[in-house]
DNA sequence: TTTAATTTGTCAAATATTTTTCAATCTTGA
DNA sequence: TCAAGATTGAAAAATATTTGACAAATTAAA
């Protein structure tokens, strides 16, 4: 077992600080964990002894212990035949597209990488239990993705609400937004200033944040209570939004297996009232 | 210049003692040179201060800088798209997080053998060349792929609409729909009654129909003028949108593309407006 | 609210690493 | 052989890193 498996598999209980530290270990895997201690702790802005419980939590006596293994993984992963490889020029794939697409593969397998599995588990805690209600929020693009999201909740829990556009009259909710709320943000590379004031200010009121963010982190990390992370890197201007699709929905199917019964019979009552008024077709039909 | 080619080209005059530990760091490169100086010195059989005098020699202030040097390029080596590879299956891939996930990735996969190359070729084709509006719409979970389309092609060509919910008046635009026009259309399954009946109107009126929908085909399908298909089966009462998204970033990758300089412009243009606002955030910034 | 428990950072002690100094050793050429 | 210069390691000084003890701060619970 990998340290990077122990990092995201962790079954391990880890403090908010841990988790800062996890973060940094698995989203510069491993190189982060190659410097000293107290450079991986200046780095994740937590203290020395942090990082040494943390290594200690880990199971490793010391945190030379623990940078022998990691150590020994970079020599095994060097010496790997697909190490050697590397030398060799890969043969170019033809064509935009299907190029496109296997850069959105990678960066989708990157994104299971950049996040311990335990995130999952806290949002989907944090949505189900929360008290009053749940905001979801984006950016230019990732806002579409909150959209689904919210539509994906809504189905699940009552009080769901998505911000379409950071409007002035938006910023008006953050008055009632309380201890009680959730508010689960989508926050991408070109970070939105509207957006982080949004959070910021929401996090001051007390509520729990919920980030959806990449691999560089948006500055809303200093205050959410969970980080979903992933990886963007593609080959283009733009930034692919699959991975936060893809993590967002792996969020609503977590919170279906935690809670049970409950949120299915509310979905069948919605899709019920849905087929009486014919909105959907069951099978495609041909016309005329 | 990495440090290997250093060590290999050395055009240094250096001592017995010295080349030992040249060697040693060539026959274990990297690592090797990734642990402390003392044991690199104990490895090769030398005292300390030799490894210092080394590194010095090499151009370095200090041990420290010179690992750090090392340490940037294990750093670069490791993110190369092959080593990503290798980053891959979880072997045990238990609980629902990384079984959803994995399921997107085969989603995928599966989606890029559903639909010819030529297909992204044509639907660029006719977006470009649309000499009226490009108007895109979806379902009911799919609409926030159309919305998030219709933002990255707004940013490439001017008159595109996304028809955010299709309210009675949204029905209305179908009067102006004329054979200038593109209508972009998200359907998947849970085909729903209104989009079809839109895109059905839209092609009475000549208008040209691009239909993203799933592997079992939208009865738009029928009158569209290409259909990019996906296919959606994942571990979830839900169905994935990410192949939905990530084929319309394929498709804006493809039209940058063929398009060249023209749309790329149009982006800057939009982007200086953007900063000249301070929407976005180039770093990340920590607040205090 | 107050209290208890947990988390976290500060400080300091212990440890380790690096680097400097310097003397011993080796090499080379007369 | 000897001496000058280069090379090397031992020891100690300087520096840095890690870790343990404790108290402040935060969080959760009553």
């Amino acid at each position: 077992m990998t340290i990077r498996e122990m990092l995201i598999g962790g079954d391990l209980s880890l403090t908010p600080s841990e988790q800062r530290i996890v973060q940094l270990l698995l989203s510069e895997y491993p190189t982060s964990g190659l410097g000293t201690a107290s450079r991986l702790a200046k780095r994740a802005a937590v203290s020395d002894p942090t990082v040494a419980r943390l290594v200690s939590k880990l199971g490793f006596a010391s945190f030379a212990e623990f940078q022998a293994e990691l150590l020994a993984e970079v020599e095994k992963r060097v010496h790997s035949p697909l190490h050697m490889m590397e030398t060799k020029r890969q043969p170019e794939a033809s064509g935009v597209v299907p190029e496109y697409m296997a850069s959105v593969e990678t960066a989708l397998r990157q994104s299971q990488s950049l996040t311990p599995l335990a995130a999952y588990e806290k949002a989907a805690q944090l949505i189900m239990e929360a008290k009053g209600s749940v905001i979801v929020l984006g950016g230019r693009f990732s806002r579409h993705v909150a959209g689904m999201l919210s539509e994906y909740l809504n189905q699940m829990r009552p009080n769901v609400r998505a911000i379409a556009d950071l409007s002035a009259s938006s910023f008006d909710t953050l008055a009632d937004t309380s201890r009680k709320d959730v508010v689960v943000v989508f926050d991408y590379r070109r970070y939105q200033n509207d957006v982080i004031s949004y959070a910021r200010q929401a996090a001051a009121h007390d509520a729990k944040i919920i980030l959806f963010t990449d691999q560089w982190l948006s500055p809303i990390a200093e205050v959410a209570e969970v980080s979903i992370v992933s990886g963007l890197d593609v080959a283009s201007p733009f930034d692919t939004m699959a991975p936060a699709i893809a993590q967002a929905e792996t969020l609503v199917a977590k919170i279906l297996a935690v809670s049970g019964e409950k949120p299915l019979l509310r979905m069948q009552r919605l899709e019920s009232v849905r087929k009486e008024n014919s909105i959907t077709l069951d099978e495609p039909v041909s016309s005329q």
